[in-house]
DNA sequence: GCTCAAAATTTTAGGCTTGAAATATATTCA
DNA sequence: TGAATATATTTCAAGCCTAAAATTTTGAGC
């Protein structure tokens, strides 16, 4: 038999499994009001976000590869997603020299611009969803969840 | 101007965003995990298993619509989901009396021993996940995380 | 009863996501 | 050099997910 809460007595896999569905719920309450504010406003969405988030942070481009690791989707997923923000011409391919296998993916002045108008948004939106977290609870927060990853995750 | 955090003197909503970006990779990595030990262990998926618990938690069977409304998705989301447990024999269809409109959605015999095998590994797995997420944590964790949805989420 | 709005569900089109297979290029090393 | 292996990316099939439209049935008010 496994350990058990002191004080509760409940098996512990039990607490964290409360805990895990807790924060999934939570994630995908937050999600949600995201992805509708997201459409509405911008006609866009989530993944398109996220994708040119790190395209902001890395002027000079990103592969797809890279692109794909650090998002933690897949290969082919960023594909797609890529694909569209070349369309709306928020994103442009260029091929890196010395090797043609690999596709450097950079945001467009358009894309930068709009990046900015949508990340100061976004900012705002999470605040707000977000003010009934206080600030002395914030880095215990953050804590715990680097606890989670701690030992599993290699990044 | 907006609040700051009276530490580090950072506006609070980087504060809050930081958070919410952390809490989204977290939940992404655990996530992640567990589709593919549901995949290989079981040849299923996480919104299965999800429908799957809820109808295991109420024997007498759920409507549609009060499976999408608790399960924070969609109402066509539910109905591909559930065609794919009836054609597996984990879920049947049952009319209602008195209202042609509405289906009542319960687990089979194989569903209810099948999802039972299921919740038991996936409480272990939770369990190796979070093994770094200590008891007197966990509660501070969960009424973070319940602070988030206060006044915003009314279910 | 009749009409019309509300409710329960399914259907549809389009985007996201995965794992696996396919394609193309690069590298290693015998 | 040439063969085998590794790397970067795309394509593919299938499932998940959403919003909006369509379908069917119910219920309310007249």
């Amino acid at each position: 038999m496994s350990a058990t809460d002191p004080v509760t007595g409940h098996p512990m896999s039990k607490q964290r499994l409360r805990l895990w569905l807790h924060m999934l719920k939570t994630a995908r309450f937050v999600e949600n009001e995201l992805r509708e504010r997201m459409r509405i406003t911008y006609q866009s969405t989530l993944p398109r976000f996220d994708v040119m988030a790190m395209l902001d942070r890395t002027r000079e481009g990103l592969l797809m590869s890279q692109l794909s690791q650090q998002l933690m989707v897949s290969n082919g997923n960023v594909t797609g997603i890529i694909d569209r923000l070349v369309q709306d011409g928020y994103v442009v391919r260029v091929s890196v020299k010395g090797d043609k296998r690999a596709t450097l993916v950079r945001l467009t002045p358009k894309g930068i611009e709009k990046f900015a108008e949508m990340a100061a948004e976004h900012e705002r939106w999470i605040d707000e969803l977000m003010d009934n977290v206080q600030d002395q609870d914030i880095e215990h927060f953050i804590d715990a969840l680097n606890h989670i990853r701690k030992d599993h995750q290699h990044d």
